[in-house]
RNA sequence: GGGGUCGUGGCCUAGUCCGGAAGGGCAGCGGGCUCCAGACUCGCCGAUCGUGCGUUCAAAUCGCACCGACCCCA
């Protein structure tokens, strides 16, 4: 197993991980303090891992000040996958009325992404942050920016640049001799990402809920944040959202299911790609009965789409005893997913006309 | 500015020294088997060999120039 901000390699170990990377587990008595309702990702153990969440919760009880931030590198159209990452950050803005903080890091994409015109990136970010917006976030508690587009920024992270040596930055993000020196400076632009919040509103506690192998930048971040006087930030890890063609790949993938796709398209893909865990024929099936735990369609019904419990207990149970099988399950998964995106792109649209009230610029 | 390495299907790579029909792996696609998917199995597509010129009967292979990527030094 290998897992860094630019390779997930192997099966994934999560207990594994945390204590690779000194995180806390979330344990459940860290888990009943989170207040209803919960979506399907946080309150289906999707959220394993956190630095400091139990801070930011105190610091909310306190009727202290404090944000949540989840950023995103535009390097491609967003997938099914992506949802259950940003779920988390609207979960905790709708129950906890927190401001959200999305920052866009076209530059890094561009640096780090060989094939990428600047086009490429702009565009993607652009498309990028109406489908993240469209999920539901408040116009008046969400504030997105690009870093080719907000620049004012970079007075903020020419201060964070000081304070990074050449060494952190090689050690922790992995820089290679053959590497353009975009790359060099971009750890400085993530860290003042994440400090932003703090930056233009002064020191209170951030929440970064991100995916665990994108946890190396918050450390850093961690160690350069009391040099400004500023907390340090928190987090939540979320496991990485399983491929279309098997629940160990990592989530970027050929044949995902794509937000812009049609109904057939959806159908197609799950019929022709999705793993399931069923068995070789319906006779084995009915008797040994299938395995939800394995099976693409059921995970990312219950990390997304099935908000019913009872429901997805149901469905769980019925797969397990064989009474339900792997194209039964998929039918009901295709259903639910087409359902999901019509809504979307109705959202999408939405957000397209206001997009001024959401964005960040000069 | 000086010196050097490299450029082969979408990706990785053999072949380059010692010229002679461009081979493999992954991915992709189709069929079979399956309730689907995967495993498995059968089969298929796909390469201006960076570009140009030259040497030669013959150039991915040799020479020169150019383009591009990269390394070391300044």
């Amino acid at each position: 197993m290998s897992v860094t901000p630019w390779e997930v390699e192997g099966e994934i170990n999560y207990d594994k991980l945390i204590e690779e990377f000194g995180t806390r587990p979330l344990d459940s008595h860290l888990f009943y303090r989170l207040k209803d309702p919960m979506p399907p990702p946080v309150k289906r153990g999707m959220c394993f891992s956190h630095r400091d969440l139990d801070k930011w919760l105190d610091a909310y009880d306190n009727g202290e000040k404090v944000t949540v931030l989840s950023g995103r590198g535009p390097s491609e159209k967003m997938h099914i996958g992506h949802l259950t990452l940003y779920a988390i950050p609207k979960y905790f803005q709708d129950v906890y009325k927190c401001t959200v903080y999305i920052p866009v890091s076209d530059d890094e994409k561009f640096y780090v992404k060989e094939n990428l015109e600047i086009e490429d990136v702009e565009m993607f970010a652009n498309d990028n942050i109406l489908d993240i917006l469209a999920m539901g976030f408040d116009p008046n508690k969400t504030i997105v920016h690009k870093d080719f587009e907000h620049t004012k920024i970079y007075k903020y992270a020419a201060q964070v640049a000081k304070k990074i040596t050449y060494s952190t930055a090689k050690a922790v993000f992995g820089l290679k001799a053959e590497n353009n020196i975009g790359w060099v400076f971009y750890p400085a632009m993530q860290a003042t990402h994440i400090l932003y919040p703090q930056f233009i509103e002064g020191q209170h506690l951030t929440l970064v809920p991100i995916g665990i192998d994108q946890d190396p930048f918050i450390r850093a971040t961690r160690d350069i944040a009391e040099k400004f006087g500023f907390q340090k930030p928190a987090t939540i890890h979320k496991k990485l959202a399983p491929g279309l063609e098997g629940p160990k790949m990592s989530s970027s993938g050929k044949n995902a299911i794509w937000l812009s796709d049609d109904e057939d398209t959806v159908a197609n893909k799950v019929n022709k790609y999705a793993f399931s865990g069923g068995q070789p024929s319906i006779k084995e099936h009915r008797e040994k009965g299938g395995n939800p735990d394995i099976d693409v369609s059921f995970l990312y019904l219950k990390y997304f789409f099935e908000e019913d419990d009872n429901k997805l207990e149901q469905i769980a149970r019925d797969y397990r005893d064989g009474s339900l099988l792997s194209g039964e399950l998929k039918e009901y998964f295709i259903e639910k997913v087409n359902n999901y995106l019509k809504e979307h792109r109705r959202r999408r649209e939405i957000v397209a006309k206001n997009i001024d009230k959401y964005m960040l610029r000069d």
